[in-house]
DNA sequence: TTTAGGCATTGATACAAATCAATGCCGAGG
DNA sequence: CCTCGGCATTGATTTGTATCAATGCCTAAA
């Protein structure tokens, strides 16, 4: 393998500026809870004064890749607003565990259990570096009771990990192991042509949990691409013929979509 | 098999009586859409005028088992108000069908896609006789959009959803076939104390593809949990020795629970 | 009454993916 | 410099579950 690079600084780096894209005041990285809640773009039209008040309760936190945020089975005392990075939510059972979702900024970490005053169902645990807004949970529960806009916000949001999480459980009880792997290339690979090659965005093993498989499984079907036109080396993907990997494997936006939270706008009566 | 019942006859006389107890004012089964939508629970604290409006832009519908109320990657053109009975929420690939959840009423057929007015991700089929109430979606996003109170309904209600959503994926891969199926006989039972019978609720086929395996599985594993003190003949489950079930499957709160929708309230600023 | 079709059961077999195991590679830390 | 630990690869083997196939049962229609 001669392609790698350390890749964590890479990917750092790479993290920093589509964090910093997702803001809206983005010439500056948040450095109080205020700020950080001004970022999220689906949190654009809830009342500067909502926010103020959420800010007041809250605090900023960075963690470092491997940090658990919470335990399975833990009553939520925070709401967790992820604002950069991305966080892994495995369902576990003593030593087993299985990745039920990513979840990337800027979104909220199981907004599900916190509204409902109900435990986790998941562990979440830090993938990238991450920064995270802590909510304390009643706060959090009185602004959504009181601001229409923030609770059709929260809707959105919830309404679109709702969708992802389906998505999710199709990719993996409707296609195979390789069809998930050509699927997971083909669309890193989307809108390039043959020729072009892109690095992997994730260590290779983080990829095999979230394509419901294991790492042996995953390397030896990375192999087995190459047949159909793609070929990875080291953490490089290599097109070498795209359009006979299309052939083979069908990115269908039901399973594959990207689908960005899009919260209604309040409406007067 | 000698245990054999008119099934569905049997169960649709279970079925109304439970529809009975969900509804406030149960003394008459709801004939028009505004009657429908005082029934269900969590819609208690949304403005009678809210649900009026929405009622004027809805119609009341019945359905026999087996039907399809929407297909995979429809768009949505009416909120669906299941008000009673079951559906089944599948994902479908050509002729593959996987079973992703199952409703029941009451509750909404997946909110997330009339709310994004983004098209659904699953095809929905009727497995008891339904009723449910068909609202127009633009009336529905504007009444979410104009009632702060029926927001924060539909948002317990598509968190509840995630949960459950959440559950069953855990069930799915952190569970063998066995232990599914002796946690769900388990849960049939909770309560009950050694011989003591219940009726299975359901068809074995619509059990074995809740408990994602094939009808062959799902027989040959039935004999199995005898060694564990529960016997199946028919469609009768018998308790023979119930703490050696609860020996060998454990029930988790986290898996198997079942959690009720329940809206917050609005509150004043 | 006969017949046809759906569901359930049972057996034989196939297969995808997990598991177990060994090795190599690279980067971090002593 | 060496060494240790995590990640990746590769091979051998197992195993859980699906698939294919045949039969019986019950119900509903002819």
């Amino acid at each position: 393998m001669r392609h790698r690079e350390p890749t964590s600084k890479t990917r750092n780096a790479k993290l920093m500026s589509a964090e910093l894209q997702t803001g809206i005041n983005s010439n500056l990285i948040a450095a109080t809870p205020r700020e950080a809640l001004a970022e999220p773009g689906w949190l654009r039209s809830v009342p500067p004064a909502t926010l103020d008040m959420l800010a007041k309760h809250a605090v900023l936190h960075r963690m470092p890749a491997g940090s658990t945020l919470f335990e399975q089975a833990e009553t939520p005392s925070f709401a967790l607003l992820l604002v950069a990075g991305r966080v892994e939510l495995l369902g576990v059972r003593s030593t087993e565990e299985t990745l039920v979702e990513i979840v990337e900024a800027p979104d909220l970490l199981l907004p599900a259990a916190v509204l409902s005053g109900q435990p986790y169902l998941l562990r979440a645990r830090v993938l990238d570096e991450v920064r995270i807004v802590m909510i304390q949970a009643e706060a959090f529960r009185d602004a959504v009771t009181s601001d229409h806009a923030l609770c059709l916000a929260v809707l959105a949001c919830q309404a679109t990990q709702f969708r992802r999480q389906t998505m999710h459980a199709k990719n993996l009880h409707l296609r195979s192991a390789e069809e998930r792997v050509g699927c997971y290339l083909l669309k890193l690979l989307e809108g390039r042509t043959t020729n072009t090659s892109v690095r992997l965005p994730i260590e290779k093993r983080l990829i095999a949990s979230q394509l419901g498989m294991t790492r042996e499984t995953f390397s030896r079907t990375l192999p087995v691409m190459i047949r159909h036109g793609l070929r990875v080396e080291g953490d490089v993907v290599h097109a070498d013929d795209i359009s006979a990997a299309r052939l083979r494997f069908h990115l269908d936006p039901l399973v594959d979509g990207n689908e960005p939270i899009i919260p209604l706008q309040v409406k007067g009566k």
